[in-house]
DNA sequence: GAGATTGCCTGACTAAAGTCAGGCATGTGG
DNA sequence: CCACATGCCTGACTTTAGTCAGGCAATCTC
């Protein structure tokens, strides 16, 4: 397959070489996991929980990296400011000389971003840009992870909130929960169910969930997609594995009901080997019923 | 400027978070630098001091790891092949077990080539692929470094040859040489002049020279840029640096002849300042002579 | 309010990565 | 043939990165 081999020359060329650089421009001095600590934190600072799940660390190697910066004196770790906080989670803030290291790094990374972009006529540094904002875009669902989530959730909780207020931007007359059939946190808990949670980077940024009646299909409920990854397969990808889920459990068929101004839902629900059905339930809100049978 | 905070974005997601991926793939078992050199020699073989250029190792550290890869039975090091070269080259080449364990990590690298295009529906992994194309191609250019070089050099010797080459190509009736005013090599070597080689990981990919005539404007010769890199500005910033040379030592003119096959490399001279004036040799292959008068 | 959990910290490690100073054999220019 | 350069190698280091086990205090659960 030749697309493989291209991505791979991309990886070669342009995530080690280019990256190697961007490195070696980010760490003057300083050992990189130290300045890409300082970097992360920034002047707004950041809690400590937060930096290491951004950076990926061990929380020892963390608490070190946090101390050696703090000897320094370019970095002040403290608790958290907010009252009625969590009184075990710890802030790290910048300094004065830290903030100055930072605009250190910050403008050394603008140098670093125009080095690359310099050699390059005018015409070209446009396309430039264009095609790195493209692979960037397209590369994200790559990064995005889905996994059960208790509904409960607060990550949860803003995917719905942010559901409800898409769907009632398009629905004619708008859409209010209150009319709308009731689901319940419960029913979404295994063994009654499951949510499952897109997250990029720690963001949600979809969900769906399947309800798993006693003798009958299986039902699929709130399948949703943040704009900012929409078109890049995670609807489908969630999809998917809510009909996993439900076909592991010895269920043999999944539906779901939709509303007409969802069209792009409805086409990937066909795409995805739906037939739409007559009416199972009363959904007001709702005016195609799509069934699947799923392959053991 | 709007466009470095979007190389930035990029370099920060995909260099970065992409790369260190990538890296996770690279390395499983075995220290990333092993897998990384073991890679490098592939089934063909490489010297060791090819290996230290491409992967910028410290020549101890570089000879530590092949003794690694050596005690472990992926690689032999020995004398290069080919009687008559310089014998203290030495080669490294993959045993059996080492072609099988270079295998494995070719094999691990088109998995992750894959495992990025995967999660994308069809028609978005083409353009993901054309994409990450061009940010390739149009990043290689920050990677073309250009620098003096003596006009004996092999290098330099390739870059004429294509430079006759791609000519004798354009021109009506081709190019042969001898017919040509010639240029000697002594004139191309400080203080008579300058013979500048672009080259990207060590690859000769343009050229350019300039003579200092005393009494004279200096002269351009041989500006000449590989089609893989062509409209990526090199034969720009060759041209750029020959005239630097030539001002810094107190030049202040530098002329040109070209023929009117070459309308590119034209439209680059007069964007670049040049000016036409009447012939100033007798160059049998000259349609047009520029002028362009040096800044001090 | 006892017991488990969570968030952060420290001490004690190990492995990997990289540096530096020489050393030996080979090659090159006078 | 001498002096010097070059290519590779070894030994002796340092720094960076990362892991793991446990500990303390705040918080949550029952």
């Amino acid at each position: 397959m030749d697309s493989v081999a291209a991505v791979r020359r991309f990886n070669r060329t342009v995530t080690q070489r280019v990256g190697a650089l961007d490195d070696r421009y980010m760490a003057r001095g300083r050992p990189l996991a130290q300045a890409r600590l300082l970097w992360e934190i920034g002047p707004g600072g950041a809690e400590v929980a937060e930096l290491r799940a951004r950076l990926g660390l061990d929380s020892g190697y963390l608490s070190r990296l946090l101390r050696t910066l703090e000897g320094d004196g370019l970095v002040t770790v403290g608790p958290a400011g907010r009252a009625g906080g969590d009184g075990r989670v710890r802030v790290a803030a910048l300094t004065d000389a830290g903030r100055a290291e930072w605009a250190e790094l910050d403008g050394r990374s603008d140098d670093f971003a125009r080095s690359l972009l310099a050699p390059l006529p005018g015409r070209r540094q446009e396309r430039l840009v264009a095609a790195m904002a493209e692979v960037e875009r397209l590369l994200v669902a790559s990064l995005v992870v889905i996994e059960p989530c208790p509904p409960g959730d607060p990550r949860a909780r803003v995917c719905v909130r942010s559901y409800a207020r898409d769907v009632s931007r398009r629905f004619d007359g708008g859409f209010d929960p209150a009319l709308s059939r009731p689901v319940h946190d419960e029913e979404l808990v295994p063994p009654a169910g499951v949510f499952l949670l897109a997250s990029l980077n720690g963001e949600p940024v979809g969900c769906g969930a399947v309800k798993l009646h006693p003798d009958a299909p299986a039902e699929i409920k709130r399948v949703w997609v943040s704009d900012t990854v929409r078109g890049l397969g995670v609807g489908r990808r969630v999809l998917d594995e809510l009909e996993k889920y439900a076909a592991e459990r010895g269920w043999t068929a999944v539906r779901l009901d939709t509303n007409r101004a969802l069209t792009e839902a409805i086409a990937m629900y066909r795409s995805a080997g739906y037939r739409e059905i007559e009416p199972f339930n009363t959904e007001p809100y709702a005016h195609h019923w799509f069934e699947k049978r799923l392959a053991q």
